[in-house]
DNA sequence: CTGAAAGCGCTAACAT
DNA sequence: ATGTTAGCGCTTTCAG
C-alpha cells in the first residue's frame, strides 16, 4: 500500500519535468512558453504534461509575475439590464484580451464600494472598472488612482479625479430631450430618480452622481434657453423601490399643477412609472408623455412604444475594458472614443393641449373640483 | 539618492514585522488573526499594520490555504436578464458567506465553455457554478465533478452526471401551462427556442438542453393525457437572431394548419414573437394567444399584459451558491430545495375559437382563399 | 540551451 | 507566546 494511497495532489512542473527527464526550469520554460528551450526539451515536456494532464497554478504563476489577468467590476447592479448589457461588453472585450472578471454589486453604496474596492486589490486584480456611486466622495477611488492601478470609470465620471472615463454626455442629450420635449408644448415636466440625497432637490443641492447632476443641468439649460422657469419642484430622487415610485409618479401626476410630462431615469423606474400611470387610468401620450433612459428591448412593445433616450452601453462597457487594458499594457490613453446617447422618438411623447386642466385626475386621486 | 528614488513596493508582513519589532511570524499570526498572539504585540503589529497602510496579498495566502475565496460562475449570457437575476442571487449569497465571483459567459458554446471551466480551474477557485450548455455532452464536466472540485448546476441537469442541480421541475410546469391552454381550446400550441439542433425537431431528436427537453416532455404528456397527437411540426428550435425568430413565428402563423397559441421559451425571443405577431397585424389574444417563460416586470406592461411561467430565479441563484459553499466547507449535501415555477395568467391567453380558420392571416400572408 | 538556486508573500510546522 | 525554518508552485537570475 504504497504510492496508491496517496491522496491526489495537483500534478506540478517538478512532476512533470521529472517524467520528461529535464530541469525543472526547462520545464517550466517550456510550459510557459518564454526563455529558451529546445525542440526536443520542448516536445518531450509537453508530452509528459500531456500525459499526466499537468495544469499550471495560475496562482503561482501571478505570484511571480505580479499579473493576475483579472480585471475587477464594480457595479450598482448586475440584475439591472443596463449593467448586465455593459458587463457582457466588458467580459467580452476583456476575454478578447486574454483577461477574466471578477464582479462585484455595491447596490449604489458607498461604503460597500470601498470594500469592494479594497477586496479587488487584494485579490491583486490587474486594473479596476468602477462605475462610482458617488462622484463626490471619492477618496478610496482617489487612492487607487494615486497608487498606479490602472482604473477606468464607467458612467459616471469621478468628480476630481484625472481617471479616464466611459460615459454619454448627459448634459448635451438631456438638452435635446428637453426641447423636444419643449417644443411639444410641455412647461411642467417631472424628473424621477433613485438617486439617494439628504433633502429634497433645490437648485443648489450637490448630487452624488454626476450623471444625474448633468441631466437636470441640460433641462435647467433647455428652460432657460427659452425663458421659462425650471420646475425644480417636479425634479424627485430618493425613488427607492417600487411602491415609493408609484406614490412619486401619482404626486407629481397630482393637482393642479400637475406635470404634463414624466422623464424616468432609468429602466427600472420606468417600470413602476409607467405601471403607476396606467393604474391612474391615465392614457400616455394623451394625458401624460413619457420619456425613459435607455432603450431596452421591451420599450418597443408597448402601446404606444415608448420614446427613450438610447445609450451604447454595450460599446461602452466594451470601451472601458479596452481603455483598462490599454493601460495595464503601459500603452499611453488613447483619444477618448465620444459616446453619444440618441433620442428615438417613439409614440409617448404627445402635444401639450391648451389648458392644464386634467379633469381625468381630479376624479381618480379624490381632489376637490 | 538612496531610499527615496526606490519604487514603491507593496509593504509586506516583513515590512510590519519589523517596524513592529516582532518576528515576521508574529506579525502574520496577528495580521492573519490566528494563532496565538498576546496582546501587546497584536496591538503593536496592528498598528504598525495601520501605520504602513498594510494589505494582505491574497495570492499568496492562497498558495498556502490552498482557498481562494473565489467561485467561478458560468452562464450563457449574462446580458440575458435571466442570467443577470440569477447572478445577482449568486454574488449576494457569496458575498455574504465571504466569496467572489469570477463571471464568464459561454453564449452557450460547448466549446467556450469547457475553455472557461479550465481557466476558472486555473485560477484555483474554489468551486464552480455551471448553467451547461449542454446536458449530453458533459465530459469536461465530469471531469471537473470527479477531480473532487465542488460543482453545482444552474438551470440544467448534467444529464447523468450525479452533480447536484439546482432548477425547476420542467416538466410538470410545461405540463400545468399546456394543459392550461388545451382547456382554452387550443390544439396547435407553437413552441420557440434558440436551442440549436442539427436537424428539426423529431419526437426522437436528442436535445442538448434538458431544460428544453423537459419541457417539450411536458407538453407531450399533456396532449396524450388527453388524447390527442402532439403538433411537432410546430416546435421550432434554432431560432437564433431576432430575424430568425421573426421569421419563424410567421411560418407558424401561415397556412391552414397554423398555430393558434404561441410558447416563446425565454424572455429574449418573447420580444421578437410578440413584435412579429404585431407586425402580422394579429391581435392578442383574439387572433393568437402568447405565453412565455420568465416573469419580467415589463411582461405586465403590454397590451394585454402577458401570461408567464415565472421561476424564482433569484432565489435559485442564491440556493446554487449556498449548496456550492456547503460542499466547500465540506458539510453534506442539504435536502434539494424544490423550486417550483408557477403559470402567471394574466391577458395574453384566450380561448379558441370555434373554426380555426383565420381570414385576417390569409390576407397578410398573401395565401390563397 | 540547460540546470541550480533564489525568491514572490504568506502560512504552517517545529522548536524553544 | 514567540521565533526559526520550510515550503506552496512558479518564474527568474546566474552560472555553466
Amino acid at each position: 500500500m504504497n504510492g496508491e494511497g496517496a491522496r491526489r495532489r495537483d500534478v506540478t512542473v517538478a512532476d512533470v519535468a521529472k517524467a520528461a527527464q529535464v530541469s525543472k526550469a526547462q520545464a517550466a520554460r517550456a510550459l510557459g512558453n518564454y526563455g529558451a528551450v529546445s525542440d526536443d526539451v520542448r516536445e518531450r515536456v509537453l508530452a509528459a504534461a500531456e500525459a499526466l494532464s499537468y495544469r499550471p497554478n495560475e496562482l503561482a504563476r501571478s505570484m511571480n509575475t505580479g499579473k493576475s489577468h483579472t480585471i475587477g467590476v464594480v457595479v450598482g447592479d448586475i440584475e439591472n439590464p443596463h449593467f448586465g448589457l455593459a458587463t457582457r461588453g466588458i467580459t467580452d472585450a476583456a476575454k478578447k484580451a486574454g483577461y477574466n472578471v471578477i464582479l462585484v454589486n455595491t447596490d449604489e453604496d458607498r461604503a460597500a464600494e470601498v470594500e469592494a474596492v479594497r477586496v479587488l486589490l487584494d485579490k491583486r486584480v490587474d486594473g479596476l472598472i468602477v462605475a462610482p456611486a458617488s462622484s463626490v466622495d471619492t477618496e478610496h477611488l482617489r487612492q487607487v488612482h494615486q497608487s498606479g492601478r490602472p482604473l477606468v470609470f464607467l458612467d459616471r465620471s469621478g468628480g476630481t479625479l484625472d481617471v479616464e472615463t466611459v460615459a454619454v454626455d448627459m448634459a448635451k442629450i438631456s438638452l435635446q430631450a428637453t426641447q423636444y420635449l419643449l417644443g411639444a408644448g410641455h412647461r411642467r415636466i417631472a424628473f424621477i430618480s433613485t438617486l439617494r440625497t439628504d433633502a429634497p432637490y433645490r437648485a443648489d443641492t450637490v448630487l452624488d452622481s454626476s450623471q444625474i447632476a448633468d441631466r437636470l443641468e441640460g433641462m435647467r439649460q433647455a428652460f432657460l434657453a427659452d425663458g421659462l422657469p425650471f420646475p425644480e419642484d417636479l425634479v424627485r430622487l430618493n425613488a427607492g423601490d417600487a411602491d415609493s415610485i408609484r406614490s412619486i409618479t401619482r404626486e407629481v401626476l397630482r393637482g393642479p399643477e400637475q406635470a404634463t410630462a414624466v422623464v424616468a431615469s432609468d429602466g427600472l423606474i420606468a417600470l413602476s412609472v409607467v405601471e403607476a400611470i396606467q393604474e391612474l387610468g391615465l392614457s400616455i401620450p394623451a394625458d401624460v408623455s413619457f420619456l425613459m433612459y435607455d432603450d431596452f428591448p421591451w420599450t418597443r412593445l408597448t402601446s404606444p412604444p415608448l420614446t427613450v433616450i438610447a445609450q451604447p452601453v454595450y460599446n461602452m462597457g466594451a470601451a472601458a475594458a479596452k481603455a483598462l487594458i490599454r493601460q495595464m499594457e503601459g500603452l499611453p490613453r488613447a483619444a477618448p472614443a465620444q459616446f453619444t446617447a440618441t433620442l428615438v422618438r417613439r409614440g409617448s411623447v404627445g402635444t401639450v393641449r391648451a389648458a392644464a386642466a386634467a379633469p381625468k385626475l381630479g376624479q381618480l386621486a379624490g381632489e376637490p373640483a
